[in-house]
DNA sequence: AAGCCTGTCAACCGCCTGCTA
DNA sequence: ATAGCAGGCGGTTGACAGGCT
């Protein structure tokens, strides 16, 4: 029949990780790379589910993972990215290497919703709130939501708005125009989003699926190799990884090498 | 100084999709 | 062909920190 399930529950730990737990799941992948998240708790000698590790993992403990709040170009890109996609946060945090579908979720929650209603712009439609409090009173159903929209009708929907509203506005702002606009006016990023071919995707992470497929724990990814000097941080909490200090260094060397190799 | 309020973000929950037995 | 699991995703919650009164 089907698989074993993922976790029993039972003496599953839940709440916030600790130290030694971030430091045995980082130890273990760092070793084993990814395989089987149902796998890594037990493996690894902890007591959480794998769905638990695999989203520590993802959002937290990654080595190529950027800290800090989005800059204004990060942040223009994602109220662009949101105009046409609406909450797919995944899709989003594609396009931008280092960051989370959870971070940009959050981030767009707290941060850019708020701004973009001060600048009396819907959050949901990107259209101006005049003309959406306008547009509901002419017609009930014209716009629900981003969200309606793109599953409905996807790319069709979104490039009719782009044609009249806000996302080529919003890429005039940014503190780095010229690469907003390539992105904007980038027919291909349409396409490859609906493609599921993100091409600014992070290279060293599509390397580590390749390896997750095969579920081969003995020949590590190439990132891995690079990234053995965590190994070496034995006295590390959360906090204490250096993640913030390596990142803009290390990591973009890594990055960029990854990207070479590839 | 203390209590309340607000903002932030890590983590959980439940659903969906694709895969596997 | 189908049941059921793993992984992925988006929505939501709750703990904590900092600001305000």
């Amino acid at each position: 029949m089907g698989r074993q399930p993922c976790c029993d529950k039972l003496g599953v730990k839940k709440g916030p990780w600790t130290a030694e737990e971030d430091k045995k799941l980082i130890n273990f992948i760092l070793t084993n790379g990814q395989c089987c998240w149902r796998a890594v708790p037990k493996l690894a000698g902890l007591r959480r589910c794998g769905k638990s590790c695999r989203l520590r993992w993802t959002n937290y403990l990654r080595p190529d993972l950027k800290r800090g709040l989005l800059s204004e170009t990060e942040e223009q890109l994602v109220i662009d990215l949101h105009a046409r996609l609406g909450n797919r946060w995944s899709k989003i945090a594609a396009r931008l290497p280092g960051r989370t579908d959870n971070e940009i979720k959050n981030h767009w929650n707290t941060h850019i919703k708020k701004k973009l209603i001060k600048m009396g712009i819907d959050p949901v439609t990107h259209e101006p709130l005049n003309k959406e409090a306008k547009t509901q009173e002419s017609s009930s159903h014209a716009h629900h939501s981003a969200d309606n929209h793109t599953t409905e009708n996807d790319g069709i929907a979104n490039s009719s708005e782009d044609n009249s509203s806000s996302p080529t506005e919003n890429c005039s702002t940014t503190d780095d125009p010229n690469l907003l606009d390539a992105i904007c006016s980038d027919e291909s990023l349409l396409k490859s989003l609906w493609m599921d071919e993100p091409p600014l995707v992070d290279v060293s992470w599509t390397s580590i699926s390749a390896g997750e497929t095969n579920c081969n724990l003995t020949s590590l990814p190439s990132w891995e190799e690079d990234c053995a000097w965590l190994l070496d941080c034995q006295d590390f909490g959360a906090n204490d990884f250096g993640f913030d200090y390596l990142n803009d260094i290390e990591l973009n060397t890594l990055e960029m090498g990854d990207k070479s190799v590839a």
